[in-house]
DNA sequence: TATTGTTATACTCTATAACTATA
DNA sequence: TATAGTTATAGAGTATAACAATA
């Protein structure tokens, strides 16, 4: 197939991006409000379940939010109980947040519906394809970090 | 340039791209708060860029926000000089709400932003990967508007 | 003295429902 | 009667600052 004319611009590229990942979003969204999660609530199971039963202050750091939020998150996740806050064995002013049973199967669930997704977004395409979109992505996350990480791309003023 | 093996993992892909979807919108969101905006206000003064002057009731379907959403996003957007509302010429229960000079301004410098950024992570393809780049997004697009409107993923207990 | 988690406050975004003033 | 926008109320996520208990 041939494109028409090969002068694809890059804000259209760029448009095209933040389309899908709007629509990505939204549906993974409306799927966790589906068994009864919001976002941030989402990402701390998740994160429970990489890392096993965590102190809330690692998991502040993991989530790169502050420590008076994961109160308030875990609150939230133990009175709908998908975690709960069990005693820690050395540290008597920490407590370790813990996976519920119910917290596992949900985990577990969206792991599942994620490799579904995947597959029903990208396993019509050929092995090759899809190593060509692979080395497309990365290659774009990885001078979106490097502008990220070297400059604040305007000057920006010095704090207004 | 081959691949050592053609085995690229669907779910390997989505992850990279919800990696990148991750940056992108934290990159931007910075910019955002650089200039004084929140993400639902940025997206509010960018609809009324394309749109013109709007009415509230017309922002909140284009923003799929209820209409309280509006005045408050509005009330915040008036305070710190972006929008104003003007009356309307013929329905005097309705508001024109309409960008400031300052509100113009932004969203200008907004969007030459965007370009950059696009130059910044696609410029250096050639054009030939631009528009195989910009093929597999819209498939995976295509794919997940198709499968969003389609089925509702999981059958899902009809309202527990 | 430093750290863990909480209470106290506050701001933004979001939603529903009831109300005002127009159409 | 229906529509445009508001007030009233509520809940989630986020942040800072002050404080408790424990290291």
């Amino acid at each position: 197939m041939k494109s028409t004319a090969d002068d694809t611009d890059p804000a259209e590229l760029l448009d095209r991006l933040l389309e899908l990942t709007l629509l990505l979003t939204d549906d993974m969204d409306r799927e966790l409000a589906r068994v009864g999660l919001s976002p941030p609530r989402a990402h701390l199971i998740w994160v429970l379940a990489e890392r096993g039963a965590s102190m809330q202050q690692q998991l502040a750091t993991d989530l790169k939010v502050t420590a008076r939020n994961i109160t308030a998150l875990v609150d939230g996740l133990t009175e709908s109980g998908f975690v709960s806050r069990e005693v820690h064995p050395t540290d008597r002013r920490a407590f370790l947040v813990t996976l519920t049973e119910k917290g596992r199967r949900t985990v577990d669930q969206l792991a599942r519906e994620r490799v579904e997704l995947a597959e029903g977004l990208f396993g019509v395409l050929a092995g090759e394809e899809r190593s060509a979109l692979l080395a497309g992505l990365t290659g774009v996350t990885l001078r979106l970090n490097h502008q990220i990480t070297t400059a604040g791309h305007t000057p920006a003023e010095p704090t207004p």
